[in-house]
DNA sequence: CCAAAAGTGTTCGCCGTACACCCATGA
DNA sequence: TCATGGGTGTACGGCGAACACTTTTGG
């Protein structure tokens, strides 16, 4: 394929375009402590260099957007195998104060329990809780906004909170999950009977017994049947 | 600001990074003889030069996404102060068979009746039913299943249809646009109950006797009203 | 036996759905 | 007067919302 510098085989149309620099960012909510968090870290290059920062870079010459947020993912964070979806394309000509740099914004769910370690590689890294974000470069603010917004509007709708859990969890753990994401109190009965209404949650032979005495059964979530029910025209809803 | 040519001094960071082309696609919808319709025109630009494709063009350096829509649009159809929201930033490497170009899409949705002379200047311009869309160029035929799956999202909880009818409109015509997004018939009393339950629409003095000898009521949306309402806690909500 | 969290059912009101006839009018 | 599209009301069922007590068990 043709590289950035040789654009003399281009078609006029397009060699004679502008190009830009293309970067993605990636807001990160990890559940933990019973609440919802975001991973920053300290900006690592000039000007900003240490001020809070979502993890981004820039995209290079051959990479899709979504390879290109992977890898800046894995090389800052260790992470990998996470849930991504693309936000919104952020293209203000101003938004990076250095140069024009248009920024793609992903938003990630990620199981903290699964991955402390490889974090604690990440220089720089930490966990806010969502209730105290601490001042972000650029629009950073912003992406995380909007992503709250879609985290918001999908949890209704498609079973998103589950990347955020243990593979194996309890019925009170993911009530406190979704308390947190809308900041809100549910009705303990009312949100057992429809979760397990839809039919997506499996019951294990195991109790969690570090809350209580009597301890909570653990629960998983079945992809399979997941699968099969939505190819049936089977809606995830939860109407909170 | 910085030009394309002139990289020396911005920090080596930004300096060494790919750029990239960068372009918008807009997916342009409308309603007429109870259809919804899509916009396509000829490519103007080598290869595939007279295929059908999207609405599209390069951004600028120093131009926003959301400008260079407009401005492409505008440039195109004549088209200008039309509904558009942004729908995905598609990153595929090989998407244009030329070379490497990121493409923004949005979607818009105009009034085929307040724009038919503008758009007769626009060579090579012309409306499909979505039942009946042409081949499209690269991957413009994925961009609009993307549009037209987001049109039916919002179309539910939020009163974009609007934008697609002229300011005064009856409630059958309102149906049948409804009718042709969702490819689905609704029963009419439930429907008139739905939509005039949110009191978002006012009754005008007038009828529309063009399609019978009774008439129609004309109505027409009261923007202020739904400002209020949505202040006030208010969704707007059409269960399809 | 007590504290602390887990678990469980019922009632009520609203809203979505199904459904069939009268109205107004120009030709 | 009749054909054509415009307009209207009601009954039923299901679901979301509110609400309080029992169970378990380690200390």
């Amino acid at each position: 394929m043709i590289s950035n510098t040789s654009q003399r085989s281009l078609p006029a149309e397009y060699s004679s375009q502008a190009r830009h620099l293309v970067a993605v960012d990636c807001i990160i909510f990890g559940f933990d402590d019973d609440e919802l968090k975001l991973l920053a870290i300290r900006r690592q290059i000039a000007p900003n260099r240490g001020d809070w920062s979502l993890i981004g870079g820039f995209v290079n010459q051959e990479e899709s957007l979504h390879d290109a947020t992977v890898r800046v993912i894995k090389k800052l964070t260790g992470l990998r195998r996470i849930y991504l979806s693309q936000l919104y394309a952020h293209g203000e000509p101003d938004r990076d104060p250095v140069t024009r740099v248009l920024s793609v914004s992903y938003y990630a769910l990620i199981r903290c329990q699964a991955h402390n370690q490889e974090l604690i590689d990440a220089a720089g890294a930490r966990w806010f809780s969502i209730t105290q974000i601490p001042e972000l470069i650029f629009d950073h603010q912003q992406m995380v906004t909007m992503a709250l917004a879609e985290l918001r509007k999908e949890a209704r709708v498609k079973p998103v909170g589950f990347e955020l859990l243990p593979q194996k969890f309890t019925l009170p753990q993911l009530q406190i999950l979704y308390e947190a994401i809308y900041q809100k109190q549910f009705d303990k009965r009312n949100f057992r009977k429809r979760i397990l209404q839809m039919g997506l949650l499996e019951r294990l032979d195991e109790k969690d017994k570090s809350n209580s005495r009597k301890g909570a059964w653990y629960y998983q979530f079945n992809r399979e049947r997941y699968r099969q029910l939505t190819a049936d025209g089977f809606y995830f809803n939860l109407p909170l």
